[in-house]
DNA sequence: AGCTATTATTAACAACTGTTCATATATAAT
DNA sequence: ATTATATATGAACAGTTGTTAATAATAGCT
């Protein structure tokens, strides 16, 4: 008889109460998310979720985490190689930027992030370091790269690095507010490819 | 004696209601922000909100009302003839958006927009309608002259207003976020002045 | 002056908030 | 089977919420 190896799931409440409280708190925002509605959601009294978190602002912490952890720089890459290829290193990021943007966890996770920017300092310092800085310094080494190849032009990698990542965070913006009323993102969808066209034709040599 | 012309303001206690309604929200979210806290403020207790208010409801749609009448298409401005400065009328465009985004006022009211956009779907429409489609239709019509008249490459005039007006978004958030924790926006100060420079080049024919 | 309309106050309401407590039930270890 | 631990319940707390009603003070008009 073959043994099945059965996973030991310590708690699988609290996953569920991780769970609940990210799509309640990305739907609402912390304030409006009340313990009790939590709790219901769940399927337990609102006594109950104390057993797994000391109180509301722990689970909205935890819940928080998730927010930049994102499988963004992707660790095994090499940066500077991967720059060499030019246009397709650019169409390949924002490939990714794509994937997420249309991933449905991190489409709560985006919204959590609008909803508290300026109601969480944490938050706030978190994205400027977590996303702004983080992909800021990596394009621009890219692009310091792709200059040295003479694939581009010369000029501040920081600046145009600005310029590429702020038409995709807007882009990312319109896409989740469109999604949130059911919305139909199709035509933004191809902004992000023509994005790339119209970037490469700016930089390139 | 000379007769001193007197302004009959009627009811200063309304608009007191809505001036600090105004900044309470745009500080903690609707929410957050009790009729009580409001009314405190105001320094009358919070029953006599109601003579001036019907509920919590309308103080909100009122100060909302205030986010999207910014001046910023002037009425005056005649785009097609304004467009044949080419560079120079990219530079006052920025040039208003960035007196925008450093005014108090306006501050406030973009801090709310942010704050409220995925709570608020009345809201939400009126950022796609009034900010992003009235930008853009503007700034298309500029473009649209400038190829015409050979100041830039032609392409789709939709696109490049977007990948115009996306960055000062970004910057505008940023400048609004790092405002609002009292740090220095010096830097990010220019970012305006390095985006119309990249972009007429980009552009430019 | 007195009358009227407006705007204020005080008090109360019902509903909801985060959290705690004593206690019951289920699970795992001995 | 007994014990210990983890997790559930129900009730209660003190505070806050939006809103209303009765009533008092104020200002403008005749």
């Amino acid at each position: 008889m073959p043994q099945v190896t059965q996973v030991v799931k310590k708690s699988s409440t609290k996953d569920k109460i991780l769970k609940v409280s990210t799509t309640l708190f990305s739907e609402s925002g912390y304030r409006a998310t009340s313990v009790r509605k939590i709790a219901k959601e769940v399927g337990i009294r609102e006594s109950a979720i104390y057993n797994h978190y000391k109180n509301k602002e722990e689970i909205f912490l935890e819940v928080a985490k998730g927010i930049f952890n994102s499988p963004f720089t992707k660790e095994g890459l090499d940066i500077k190689e991967a720059a060499l290829k030019g246009k397709v290193f650019l169409q390949n990021f924002v490939m990714q930027y794509k994937l997420l943007t249309f991933d449905k966890n991190n489409e709560n996770m985006f919204r959590l992030l609008m909803i508290e920017l300026f109601q969480n300092k944490e938050l706030r310092e978190q994205f400027m370091s977590e996303f702004h800085d983080k992909n800021i310094k990596m394009l621009s080494e890219a692009f310091f790269v792709m200059m040295q190849n003479s694939l581009i032009r010369s000029q501040d990698p920081m600046m145009i690095s600005y310029e590429f990542l702020s038409t995709l965070f807007y882009i990312r913006l319109q896409v989740t507010l469109m999604r949130f009323d059911n919305n139909s993102a199709n035509i933004l969808s191809t902004q992000f490819e023509k994005h790339v066209e119209f970037f490469w034709e700016s930089i390139k040599i």
